[in-house]
DNA sequence: AGCACGCCGACT
DNA sequence: GTCGGCGTGCTC
């Protein structure tokens, strides 16, 4: 509660500044901070969050608060503190920030929704309307509500709102506010339990007695459960229970998103190097925040260690979260989770819906679970006292967001730690440039896991130089015979063999034989790729396909050569150099369907095929102790990419796919093909070397002054037309090299680099140009776009986006 | 974000 | 001369 007659609040809309209401004195015993409020704002109603309470409220009037949407806090008060930090270090709205950190679905506000009068009604059955109205008033009547924003969308003519403007007053049809709730609700369901009524009560058929011994028999069952053995249930047990047979009751429930169950298991001991960890990290516990970075080499035992954590903090009553690479519903460290946590553990993950989501989280906000495991949104998880936090795999790139809030869970994971003065552990087989530089910078304590358990030899990496192969006909080319000879090897000893390829479809690069244009997609400015699956070319930005007979757009010609190769290539291959061999394919393509995910894993678990052949997917934190040979394709496809972090990227993918060869007991063999066998990122990657890639990487970084030898801000603007956006973007370096002039000896430190059109100059129609501003000082960078976005100058024109990207991964 | 206020072009 | 386009600024 907040005893006071004024709150601030942090609106759900794009306002860097809160807001103050006064409270009404019966709320203010109610209204506590964490809590949402409906309040006015300009001429409609929104949602707020309350920050904190105010006890006076100087130089304007405050609107008194609507209403308090919530009996419980949405999070701690404590983490009110976190939000405000990120809000100011991403510059990013504070309101925004809260909304992104909870599950969607808080938000209600009002939306302008157009109803058809009597009036209306009359005069469209009549007739004599013009047809721009008739058509107003027949969209509107087709569905159970419409907003305003609809009708203006589905509407081709340009006076659109003037004519509802007419319409209004015509009194054809009324526009006004209604307020909308988003998204999920808790889910309650209607749970059976045995009554008492007689049965003669009622005619028993043979299904109401089915369902009656079931009830009985199980003492009480959800309708859900109930369905399962007699699907007309729903219609059952209305009767049933109006004659006092059964009883209804409607509950709560959480909907287990986990699926199949794990079996529990218990904690093995730990060896003598995993002991020492742990004990390192224990011993300091006292002392509040410190960060550690935990490097071990594949298999070496790191989810061993964050149990052990884990369960410790659990022990002294205190909270946990765990963040994971956002991958397949089932990573082996979440299950290992679940098996040692069973109850007590709630699980994040985008996969999940928006239902399965907010159960989760309000496990979390009930104080029902003490540990979170999850995907980069669960650093937001509403814990209030947190023992530990836990980053596996800290260098995956899918901790960063890149919508909205531009954040990397990582980076806030490591914040919340110094917030909370709790151990925070960064664990990685191949740490990011960025962590590793903070050991060396003293930043983070190094612990590390030196030996695989259970003494398994890293796996023989061979390295195939395919400049030889320039000329080879054929599958050659792309599976040179060293490979081939592998996989035959392999596939005769009965072990299963992973082929590694990061690039889905068919043919990735389809050129017209008479222009030689490349076909690229209608909206953006990429190439376009053939999937034989779909029998499509298709756009991997927006999505936009042509079928298989297209033209060239350029020159009409229908001759297109599809050259280039993805997975899907490979695998025909495979299927055509193995016929014996049962092959599976895991990418983006494969595995879109809801399910499709676990049961390759599965297949590829009871061992049902022989090869899998797949994008990055494969790479990332699953365990297939049957997978002896790992080819990788060519390794030095996202080498090449326009960004300063292409070789760590691909260090780490080599490093993580090669990984996977020998996690059971045979020793795991390695054939990576590659341009570039010299270049010092492949050599490293061959060698699994950590250590030497940094070496060679961190002085070109600091050459070049990029991160972590720097910090950087990026903006990117986009919009429909080249020129509107060139200008605004020229416009918005103007401001900041003014921002930059006044501050005098601070320009020797920035760097504004730009603005540039992208290196992707369009997609989805969107035109494409940025700005990069460097410096080592995080704090100056912050100020410096702070103030250029309060400029009144900055304000974005219609049709142009301005997006700020603190710390930015992706330079495209 | 959304909406009112206010300044310029093509129409009754 | 006005109507209504859209750029600009504000919301407790």
């Amino acid at each position: 509660m907040i005893q006071t007659p004024y709150i601030s609040v942090a609106v759900m809309l794009p306002i860097m500044k809160p807001y103050t209401y006064s409270v009404p004195d019966h709320l203010q015993a109610v209204c506590s901070p964490g809590m949402r409020v409906l309040v006015p704002f300009q001429n409609r109603r929104v949602t707020g969050f309350v920050l904190a309470g105010q006890k006076s409220c100087e130089g304007f009037t405050a609107k008194k608060i609507l209403d308090i949407l919530d009996d419980h806090p949405l999070f701690p008060e404590s983490e009110i503190s976190f939000f405000k930090w990120i809000s100011d270090y991403y510059i990013h709205p504070l309101g925004d920030v809260i909304k992104a950190a909870l599950p969607s679905g808080f938000d209600r506000h009002d939306v302008s929704c157009v109803f058809v009068t009597k009036k209306g009604q009359d005069s469209l059955n009549k007739g004599g309307l013009s047809p721009g109205e008739t058509q107003v008033l027949k969209f509107v009547l087709q569905r159970e509500s419409c907003t305003l924003k609809q009708v203006v969308k589905a509407s081709a003519n340009a006076t659109i709102n003037a004519l509802i403007r007419r319409m209004e007053k015509e009194d054809l049809i009324t526009v006004s506010a209604v307020l909308k709730k988003d998204g999920a609700t808790i889910k309650k369901e209607k749970f059976i339990l045995p009554g008492h009524g007689q049965k003669t009560a009622i005619h028993m058929s043979k299904k109401r007695e089915k369902l009656l011994l079931l009830v009985k028999e199980k003492k009480e069952i959800s309708l859900t459960g109930l369905k399962v053995h007699i699907p007309t249930a729903p219609a059952l047990i209305k009767p049933l229970a109006e004659a006092g047979l059964i009883k209804i009751i409607h509950r709560q429930v959480f909907r287990d998103p986990l699926g199949d169950p794990v079996e529990p298991d218990t904690p093995p001991t730990l060896t003598a190097q995993q002991a020492a960890v742990v004990k390192r990290v224990l011993d300091q516990s006292g002392q509040g925040f410190s960060p550690y970075l935990l490097s071990g080499i594949t298999g070496s035992g790191k989810t061993e260690v964050y149990m052990s954590l884990v369960w410790d903090a659990v022990e002294k009553g205190k909270n946990a979260i765990v963040l994971v690479p956002e991958i397949s519903l089932i990573s082996q460290t979440e299950r290992r989770f679940r098996a040692r946590f069973g109850e007590k553990i709630a699980v994040i993950h985008s996969s999940l819906s928006k239902g399965e989501l907010l159960d989760q989280w309000r496990k979390i906000a009930l104080k029902k679970v003490q540990i979170v495991i999850g995907a980069r949104s669960a650093v937001f998880a509403p814990f209030e006292n947190i023992g530990v936090i836990i980053v596996d795999e800290e260098h995956d790139t899918s901790y960063k967001q890149e919508t909205g809030l531009r954040y990397n869970a990582r980076d806030l994971a490591v914040v919340r730690g110094k917030f909370n003065g709790c151990p925070v552990i960064l664990g990685s087989a191949t740490p990011s440039v960025q962590s590793y530089q903070n050991v060396v910078l003293k930043r983070f304590e190094e612990l590390k896991l030196e030996t695989r358990i259970n003494q398994h030899p890293l796996p023989k990496i061979t390295l195939v130089d395919l400049k030889k192969y320039k000329d080879a006909q054929g599958s050659d080319r792309i599976i040179t015979p060293q490979l081939s000879k592998e996989i035959r090897h392999c596939l005769d000893k009965g072990n299963q063999a992973l082929i590694f390829l990061n690039r889905r479809g068919f043919a990735t690069f389809p050129v017209c034989r008479d222009c030689g244009k490349s076909l690229s997609c209608k909206y953006c400015d990429v190439t376009m790729t053939l999937h034989k699956g779909k029998n499509v070319y298709q756009c991997h930005f927006c999505g936009y396909d042509r079928p298989v007979n297209t033209r060239c757009p350029e020159c009409n010609s229908p001759k297109i050569r599809p050259l280039g190769f993805g997975t899907e290539k490979v695998e025909s291959m495979m299927k055509a150099m193995f016929p014996d061999a049962r092959l599976v394919r895991m990418d983006q393509d494969s595995t879109s369907r809801k399910g499709a995910t676990i049961k390759i894993l599965k297949s590829i678990r009871n061992r049902n095929v022989d090869i899998i052949v797949g994008t990055q997917m494969l790479a990332k934190g699953h365990d297939f102790p049957s997978i002896t040979l790992v080819g990788i394709i060519c390794a030095d496809l996202s080498l090449s990419l326009p960004d300063f972090r292409a070789g760590e990227r691909t260090f780490q993918l080599l490093a993580q796919v090669a990984g996977r060869a020998g996690r059971g007991d045979t020793p795991g063999k390695v054939i990576m093909q590659t341009y570039n066998p010299e270049h010092f990122i492949i050599e490293a990657a061959g060698k699994q070397d950590f250590f030497e890639f940094f070496q060679n990487e961190a002085p070109f970084r600091k050459a070049l002054m990029y991160p972590p030898f720097s910090r950087m801000i990026q903006l990117k603007i986009s919009g429909n037309t080249t020129e509107k956006v060139k200008a605004y973007a020229v416009n918005v370096a103007t401001v900041l090299n003014t921002l930059l002039e006044t501050k005098e000896n601070q320009q020797a430190s920035v760097q504004i680099l730009g603005p540039i059109e992208a290196p992707i100059q369009k997609i989805s129609s969107q035109f494409r140009w940025q700005i990069l501003i460097k410096s080592p000082s995080s704090a100056l960078l912050n100020r410096l776009v702070t103030e250029m976005m309060d400029h009144p100058k900055i304000t974005p024109r219609s049709g142009i986006r301005l997006t700020v990207d603190v710390d930015p991964y992706l330079l495209m």
